[in-house]
DNA sequence: CCGTGGTGCCAAATCGCTTTGGCAATGATG
DNA sequence: CATCATTGCCAAAGCGATTTGGCACCACGG
């Protein structure tokens, strides 16, 4: 069934059946229908291998991930995290009647032409990032999910990240903590960077003595057990002489982790301590841990609308995303 | 930087390239190195979109995700499972060069043939399946992940339903459980139909009356509380006259579930109640509920293995995929 | 010396769509 | 009535690969 049978039954050409169906040529409105109407019947659908080489182009959308740590691409889909944005844009793409393919791993430019890719998405750039050595020139129209250090990458879809500290902040504060530890991966997001500094900016504000933990996760080589590095840095927060009163967790499972090092020292949540994540999940939900939606699904919503607008791309336009912040038993109120 | 470039630039004809590249033709073997050479130089990589269209099928597989309740489709993939499922098929197809395409819903067959996969991943049918007058003649190569109740979707990588039954209900035997109860979900599931079966059976075996009670969350119009769904059973089961000393819930989230119905009556886990439940998941797992982990990535392989094989597709083979157990503090042995 | 078979290479057709450029018919304009 | 612009349609030329069928050459055996 291609255009060649549905030209036949119509009893024209496939010029005029190609036009018809797209409304681009010149065709009397009454052949058009007509055309159509043939089509649906014979049930005929374009080939898009067909399609996409006399256009040059796919329908298909490429989701390039990040190398954040040493472990393999393919395992980062394996983050919670990754997984559910890989999900999100997945649907977007598939609202819009295109696909989604998941990249594998960074190529040379040419192999990542060859996909003669409708648009492309790349997540979460760090300092010195090599995926920008690929990218610059690249003709494929590019959307950055993430916040980029360099500003290098060009349009933008981020999550406010200093808006979404400070509301967690604040979130701790109006419950009555007075000494709000917060504990970072070893990460070079920029999104990593953005908390810290308004952590600090907040702290001062509020004059209260900033107190920033590090937990290691980058080093792993495997996918690395988070809740256990955050148990760790906790445990040592937590067994300070000046003993911190909120405990905010900046990667998912730190919050779980924070909780199981709060059970083993036998503080009382959130009698004794607030604990709150910088990211919402299933596992924060289930234990009622305070954490914030990064609304992925808005994020790769506008994403992928800015992919396959019609306009031509805005260079270096930054759309921030706000976070919600969802309240939870975890931050209920200390004991005074 | 087409093969006509490559062809020019090694002094040879397309052909020779083309035949070079992919080894086919007759070519001698000086040449096809020389060739092969150029073209790596020249960092020459074939067009998808022309090869697809030559070839008649592109290098993509397809996921096709069922209809199990009234939500529009692509809510599935927020589904924990679903996701997981849809990003260890990505991985897998991305192991093996291929792409991974999640099918915008069921579309008509010529629809579907517009997309000239090379395989097709069908998850998890129920009877009386739409999907199957889709299916029935297909030209693609298609491979069924679930439980097949009709015996009709032709070769099947699945879970080992009844198995894994017995290894839970084995399990909490061991730890002391002698009156099991469970709580299924009221989905047209085969690996449903099989758990309840398996576990009236094993029930026989071990002189123990079954009790078996559905949860609802069919007929959610969007995402199902499955979590509220299981304790709101549980919390029924609980209170009877006979109160069962183990619950095991067969969907994600249910352990969960009947964990807070227990937290609500204040039983004692695992000193009062043991809590098991079908299939685990991060929940699980920070929750510390036994569970069985369903190998999801084995399941993709092989499925993806038999897609891109050489050999023909094996017409009825089933190829059960055994789940594991994995303990945890939830069955951790009754008070006596 | 001729027929046979194998080898190395290539020209050209093919996949199914989009798009360009042109032709004929029609209507509007001077 | 001649000219020109517009409209409706189509033939043909791509897009960049694969694959078929055939040609020229060489070696071998009868």
């Amino acid at each position: 069934m291609t255009v060649a049978d549905v030209a036949k039954a119509a009893g024209v050409s496939i010029t005029t059946v190609s036009h018809s169906l797209s409304g681009k040529g010149r065709v009397d409105a009454s052949t058009r229908e007509r055309v159509r109407a043939v089509a649906a019947e014979l049930g005929y659908v374009p080939s898009r291998a067909a399609r996409n080489l006399a256009l040059g182009r796919s329908d298909t959308i490429g989701l390039l991930l990040p190398r954040l740590t040493t472990m393999p691409l393919e395992e980062l889909l394996g983050f919670d995290w990754y997984g559910r944005v890989a999900v999100a844009a997945s649907q977007a793409a598939l609202h819009h009647g295109r696909a989604l393919l998941a990249l594998p791993g960074m190529q040379s430019r040419a192999h990542l032409e060859s996909f003669g890719l409708e648009g492309l998405i790349v997540l979460d750039p760090v300092l010195d990032d090599p995926r920008l050595e690929l990218l610059r020139g690249l003709p494929t129209r590019t959307v950055l999910v993430g916040q980029d250090p360099s500003g290098e990458f060009g349009p933008t879809v981020a999550i406010d990240t200093a808006e979404g500290t400070r509301l967690l902040l604040d979130h701790c504060w109006e419950r009555g903590a007075r000494r709000i530890a917060m504990i970072s991966p070893d990460l070079a997001w920029s999104a990593t960077a953005d908390a810290r500094e308004a952590y600090e900016s907040w702290c001062a504000e509020h004059a209260m003595e900033p107190t920033l933990r590090v937990a290691p996760v980058a080093s792993a080589q495997s996918r690395p057990d988070l809740s256990s590095a955050a148990k760790q840095t906790a445990l040592d927060l937590l067994c300070a002489p000046e003993r911190p009163d909120a405990l905010i967790g900046m990667l998912e499972d730190f919050g779980h982790g924070i909780v199981l090092a709060a059970r083993e020292l036998q503080l009382n949540v959130p009698g004794d301590l607030l604990i709150a994540q910088d990211i919402d999940d299933a596992v924060a939900a289930a234990f009622g841990i305070t954490a914030l939606d990064l609304n992925v699904h808005t994020q790769l919503d506008i994403a992928m609308g800015m992919l396959i607008a019609d306009e031509p791309l805005p260079a270096d336009e930054v759309r921030l995303v706000s976070a919600t912040l969802v309240s939870r038993e975890s931050t209920n109120g200390l004991h005074r």
